[in-house]
RNA sequence: CGGGGUGUAGCUCAGCCUGGUAGAGCACUACGUUCGGGACGUAGGUGUCGCAGGUUCAAAUCCUGUCACCCCGACCA
């Protein structure tokens, strides 16, 4: 491609909207421009690297043994109303109605849509198992859009569903798409982590996701030093502590800790570490008006996941406010103690393993020292309620945690029958019985990978695409083109070559100073850039640099197309 | 949705407090010089000052309303 035909538009400036990396550089570089919140467009630039790693996740999906299909983006209602997600999925799925006051669902997901195909079409256990997918624009109506492309309203997903008579069948496409995943990653030169995940929404009983590790990602995800356990910090059990909690040997005593609403002030002011403070959180509880005390260790934070799936515990989690605090302890938050408290409660293991320590009174300005369970406190239930830290045992029995961060690219789940069942989609198997359908579904969003491979792989000069996501393997960049007849000469055939072999090359023959040829190519982050310039002409060399290289390397000019060819991939 | 902030040229922003001719840099067009790391000169085009109302002889500027966007908290690929 002649980049002098080929309207790109960079910018030295950072726009204003854009708060991450990767996002500013997607702008800079001009590969998006934003329609409105959630809303891109991809131009040409952008585009073609979306295009590659579509490529990429078609050939391994095909490959894995999944049959492409396309399903319209706009969806009947009925469909949402039987699966029950018509009032379970909340705001974030839009919701229109067409000229004939029929409801309709903009679709962020398709297990409604692929389980009516299914159930209409497949019959027999003879035909399964079967994995169908697409590449396809999605909607979800997010609360707040940001990162760029990173977290749209409007983005492309691969997704995948399959089905299948047992569950052995189940996990065996499970683990063809765990292995398609890996490869999918793998081929793009991301640097990736599967991980154990929580399900969410989409349901289900097995989910893992692929993070592309980043320090800018989203998510914290966790995994041992010595085994291969890793997951979402939100999904991380933490064990129970091996040692016996010691015998108590204080006596209970009302404290005067006037102001210390937080756990850091109150151990300021006593001179106690927050690891012998008590945390007493309350929760809304899942009948009316109730509240859930939750009793975590002071220097632990609460985990919303695990804390809501407690029975009595409201979904989603909701702190009580002011009023409940007052009316079930009689006090306000920063003051509030499980002793004598009366509401359900819950405490996390390493809470329980305290001795001595010290608690809300339940009245304002007190606090209680020597606090001691069964002796002080009765009527607790243990359970995981924290989020794990750094250092932790694994649960996986081996070595201890470690904490990065990541940014969700894909997520794999077993469904089980949870769209199967209320959609009624079944075969007969070989006895003749009717047999619910297992599912299982497998998402990749597409867009966010683009952008997650640029918060992994850029410096401060622009993007370093990783090679198979470029958007050109090579950028022929001439010097004084316009004056220097040798040169162009030079650089047209290099152009001709290159291309003629199968290279996609972007040549810049446009009339600009060097310097704003080599920052475009580095901001645009093509991965192998070539230089002809009289200078090296004169002793009969071109100029190598590849973008991730600080130097560059002088080459024969005749050798061209061996010294590229050499260095790609 | 709650809290904070911003809307002025394609982009980054000044001007607003204290009302009186709408600006700078980048980008864009033409010409000339320059040409191995984001050049320079000359000339040029570019605006519903977010929108609507109000106050005033006069509003980018003051007042009211409204919309959009950005940032911080609960969701997800």
């Amino acid at each position: 491609m002649r980049l002098s035909q080929y309207p790109i538009n960079t910018a030295k400036e950072t726009p204003a909207e854009a708060e991450v990396l990767s996002h500013q550089l997607m702008l800079r570089a001009g590969l998006i421009r934003r329609e409105a919140a959630g809303l891109y467009s991809w131009l040409p630039m952008g585009l073609k690297t979306l295009r590659k790693a579509e490529t990429i996740i078609r050939e391994e999906m095909d490959r894995a043994g999944a049959l492409e299909v396309i399903m319209p983006v706009f969806q009947p209602a009925e469909l949402w109303q039987e699966s029950k997600r018509w009032t379970e999925y909340g705001p974030e799925l839009l919701r229109f109605k067409d000229r004939h006051d029929r409801d309709f669902v903009a679709g962020p997901t398709h297990e409604e849509v692929i389980t009516d195909i299914v159930r209409r079409d497949i019959k027999s256990y003879r035909q399964l198992p079967v994995n169908f997918y697409q590449v396809q624009t999605k909607f979800r109506d997010e609360i707040r859009p940001r990162f760029g492309v990173m977290r749209a309203r409007e983005f492309i997903m691969k997704d995948a569903y399959s089905f299948h008579v047992d569950a052995a069948s189940l996990q065996q496409g499970y683990r063809a798409m765990y292995d398609a995943y890996t490869r999918i990653f793998t081929r793009m030169g991301l640097d990736f982590r599967a991980v154990k995940a929580d399900s969410g929404p989409i349901g289900g009983d097995v989910s893992q996701e692929f993070h592309v590790l980043a320090a800018s990602g989203e998510d914290a995800i966790v995994f041992s030093d010595e085994d291969d356990y890793a997951a979402n910090l939100e999904a991380a059990a933490a064990l129970p502590p091996k040692e016996p909690r010691p015998a108590p040997r204080e006596a209970m005593a009302k404290v005067s800790t006037p102001g210390a609403r937080t756990i850091d002030e109150l151990s300021r002011m006593l001179k106690v570490e927050p690891s012998r403070c008590l945390k007493t959180l309350l929760v809304e509880g899942s009948q009316e008006e109730d509240v859930v005390a939750l009793l975590l260790r002071g220097d632990h934070d609460l985990n919303a996941l695990k804390a809501q799936r407690l029975p009595g515990v409201a979904t989603p989690l909701r702190m009580a406010g002011a009023e409940r605090i007052a009316r079930a302890t009689g006090a306000q938050a920063g003051f509030i103690g499980p002793v004598g408290l009366r509401c359900r409660m819950y405490a996390d293991h390493s809470a329980l393993a305290l001795a001595d320590f010290v608690c809300g009174a339940n009245e304002k300005d007190m606090h209680l020292t020597g606090v001691n369970w069964d002796r002080d406190v009765a009527g607790v239930t243990a359970a995981d309620l924290r989020n794990v830290r750094e250092g932790d045992p694994s649960p996986s029995g081996r070595g201890r945690l470690k904490i990065t961060r990541g940014i969700e690219v894909g997520h794999i789940f077993q469904l089980g029958r949870k769209y199967s069942e209320p959609l009624k989609a079944a075969v007969l198997d070989e006895s003749g019985k009717e047999v619910t359908l297992l599912m299982g579904c497998y998402g990749i969003g597409v867009t966010r990978v683009v952008a997650a491979a640029i918060e992994q792989n850029h410096d401060e000069r622009g993007i370093i695409w990783p090679e198979p996501l470029a958007p050109f393997q090579v950028v022929l960049v001439p010097l004084n083109l316009q004056k220097s007849a040798r040169v162009r000469e030079v650089a047209d055939r290099l152009y001709s070559e290159l291309t003629a072999s199968g290279l996609e090359v972007l040549y810049d023959d446009r009339d600009a100073r060097p310097g704003v040829k080599f920052a475009d190519a580095e901001l645009l982050g093509i991965p192998h850039r070539l230089v002809v310039g009289d200078r090296g002409l004169e002793a009969g060399r071109l100029e190598y640099r590849y973008r991730r290289d600080s130097e560059s390397t002088e080459f024969p000019a005749d050798q061209a197309l061996d010294f590229i060819k050499a260095r790609i991939r």
